[in-house]
DNA sequence: TTTCATGTAACTTATTTAGTTACGATTTCA
DNA sequence: TGAAATCGTAACTAAATAAGTTACATGAAA
């Protein structure tokens, strides 16, 4: 899993959970869907646990399974149980009562919160729904050029 | 300078700057301002002289200037001549020829396309002297203030 | 009670970014 | 013309972050 891909790589595998939904798949067999290992998959998708997203059991046929229907997950719960920001600059201050960096960091605040505002809305209108579906389109038109060849 | 603040230190040397138009900082001024070495502040805003943001002169009295009026110096043109990307997740194939790794790319670079798009036009709007604007409300209020007292 | 699975802490490795040193090129000034 | 100041940039070092790995405790099922 290479790095700043926690999204999609969570993406990934919630895609083929959602294909399989009456069979909990390992950490060890999503592991090898996005080509990392068992540990670093726990570790990922831990917080969409904790937000209801997927449940985990352990013991022999346990594995991970969606907490509810692809229809009623939205992107914007996704990045928010993995912890990700969704903008990447800093606004922490390194030099306090440095006017010139009051002034700074209040104007790129209003950004963020406007910006993050915005990005939010637009990741909560797509589901996981969505996901399957574009992945499905895929699916059946590998099979029709299959057949046309 | 702390990481990922690139952008805010950026504009914090830049308001320097703004405020004093006739005479150019060196290096090791900005540096200071911003609680590192002149070496780095070179290099990180290299981009913006491309840009014509500022212009650096060498030599005695040499140093850095506005390339020109606050006014037309908007963050989306200094975020890009940093090379700052505003959205930080990953789209980058890992496991091409998979069908559920293209479906979350292409939704994923759906959304990132238009919210790029989204978040430079905001930037566009801000410019450097909204941020000289904003220093100067705060310094005159410090001065007002101090007579208060 | 054995096996399979998660949960998690601790450690290692890889990557990225900032910091540093060094020095050449350019400009000003005495 | 020579000394001092300043940027430009390459090369290296250090620090921070994230991923990968190992190890083992916990819990569930056969």
């Amino acid at each position: 899993m290479k790095r700043n891909s926690r999204l999609s790589s969570t993406l990934h595998i919630l895609v083929h959970m959602a294909e399989k939904p009456e069979h909990a798949l390992t950490s060890e067999q999503l592991a090898t869907f996005i080509h990392t290992n068992p540990v670093v998959v726990r570790r990922t998708i831990a917080g969409l646990r904790d937000a209801g997203i997927v449940t985990s059991s352990r013991g022999h046929g346990g594995g991970w399974l969606l907490g509810r229907a692809p229809e009623n997950i939205s992107l914007a719960e996704i990045s928010t149980a993995l912890g990700e920001t969704l903008l990447p600059f800093s606004t922490a201050p390194e030099s306090p009562g440095c006017l010139v960096e009051q002034a700074v960091i209040a104007v790129l605040d209003d950004f963020r919160v406007a910006a993050e505002k915005l990005l939010a809305e637009k990741l909560s209108r797509i589901t996981l729904a969505d996901l399957t579906a574009d992945f499905r389109r895929r699916y059946d038109l590998i099979g029709v050029s299959s057949h046309a060849v």
